[in-house]
DNA sequence: ACCGGCTCATTGTCAGACAATATTTGAGTG
DNA sequence: CACTCAAATATTGTCTGACAATGAGCCGGT
């Protein structure tokens, strides 16, 4: 199954004696530990890792075909996103946001998604605007098909991946996905998937009209409406599903 | 010097028939890696270590006389706090901040310190805001005192110590946390201190009596204009400096 | 049926090793 | 004398193996 270690290491070595071609396009240096961050923050982020599971080193280890302290490195960098949480002397588990959380990086997220989609409009191409429009185009196709969650989920990654891009802004680009990132989290433990992709739909339109039109103004409306309603929709149903809980 | 090694390891070992008493306050786990963590994060910020110096493993293991593995992981933390940046097969350098990066994060700051501020003044009890009463008095002695640098930067560590702690929002007070440190990180570059303190002083009397008066609006005000100023000062002098660099 | 002790699983930390790559130094040549 | 290429060195990336210490669950005794 997973035995990726042979990826690096072996494969180029001596081959012969060609002196010059054997370089460049080999590029043996795909950093394991890169690798292995980027399979289990994509576990997370695509529910295959349900929050408040633990991690365990051996059991990941094994999985992965990696050495114990590339995935305690792994581990580290993850707590620092705020994927996972470790206690002390018990373990990493997959971090569980809870509401009042939630409710902050919602607020939080407000302004400074309207900053990068002011600085889109101000940096971006006009290559950039189109492919934004197509982008929406995508999210329109996935949503009029009612397709999974998951498809959905992806068209709009690549959405904000346009937006952050041109931007040109990666400091904000980073904290911004970091909270989207813990959002998806959010919409794990709810079950949710908060289906409303309609509204959104139409929020995310206005948004790209304001885009196109250069109005500062319409794009803060937008984006903001955007992120309170998206708010406003994940914490009820949270907050739903707790009463439920805790009627049990 | 740094023999800390003996900390954790001897100690409560196996050490007669006492089978009760050799517990809880021993407190035998003090977790070496934060102390690390602690110890750089602190160098870095104090001006210890200059950004981009290097960050060679070997002379960390040496000076502070843990492991490597324990070392890397601090590094991985650093660099996700954004205080350290990692050259894929070159090794680890204080960052780099440049001015472009720096703009960036005091304009994603503006908006969420006043977030933070308008927190503090609807969930801190009073006694807090008490305190922060008292924290503007302690910079006001520094600063009328024309003390160093170091002791002003300590102040208002603390002053937003107390903000942090009142607004009861873990989230965005370690958002704010690591953009202050990595804004920390510009001052050391540009040799700075934005000599600027009366002004500075001015503003967070400002702030804190708008604070006292719970008056949400000339929080965030006077939150966005101590930003605002902050930021021109420092990118100013930022400037300066480039100017002067490239001449030479 | 409850409490205490014991075993086991898991983490925290270290030491040492090896390959792969970047940087620097040095030597030879036009 | 300047320049290019090759060897030597320094440094990182990763693995293996090991040990202590702590927390959790289980089992037997009262």
């Amino acid at each position: 199954m997973g035995s990726d270690k042979s990826t690096a290491g072996t494969a180029v070595g001596s081959a012969a004696g060609a002196p010059l071609t054997g370089a460049r396009i080999g590029r043996v240096a795909a950093p394991i530990r890169e690798q292995v961050l980027d399979v289990i923050r994509q576990g997370i982020l695509d529910f295959q890792l349900r929050p408040g599971q633990r991690l365990i080193e051996r059991e990941l280890i094994e999985q992965l075909g990696v050495s114990r302290p590339t995935i305690r490195e792994v581990l580290s960098r993850l707590v620092a996103e705020g994927l996972v949480t470790i206690q002390p002397q018990h373990g990493a588990t997959v971090a569980v946001l809870s509401p009042v959380e939630a409710e902050d990086i919602y607020e939080m997220r407000v302004p400074l998604e309207v900053l990068v989609m002011q600085r889109f409009v101000k940096r971006a191409t006009d290559e950039e605007i189109a492919q934004l429009r197509g982008a929406l185009g995508r999210i329109e196709e996935i949503t009029e098909a009612g397709s999974e969650t998951q498809s959905r989920l992806r068209a709009k990654d690549d959405f904000y991946q346009i937006v952050f891009e041109g931007a040109r802004s990666p400091v904000l680009a980073q904290t911004l996905q970091t909270m989207q990132g813990r959002i998806r989290l959010l919409r794990a433990t709810s079950l949710a998937t908060a289906g409303r992709p309609e509204a959104s739909l139409e929020e995310i339109r206005q948004l790209v009209g304001a885009i196109e039109r250069r109005d500062l103004d319409a794009v803060a409306a937008a984006a903001t409406a955007h992120v309170r309603n998206a708010a406003a929709s994940a914490l009820s149903q949270l907050a739903e599903n707790e009463a439920e809980t805790a009627q049990r």
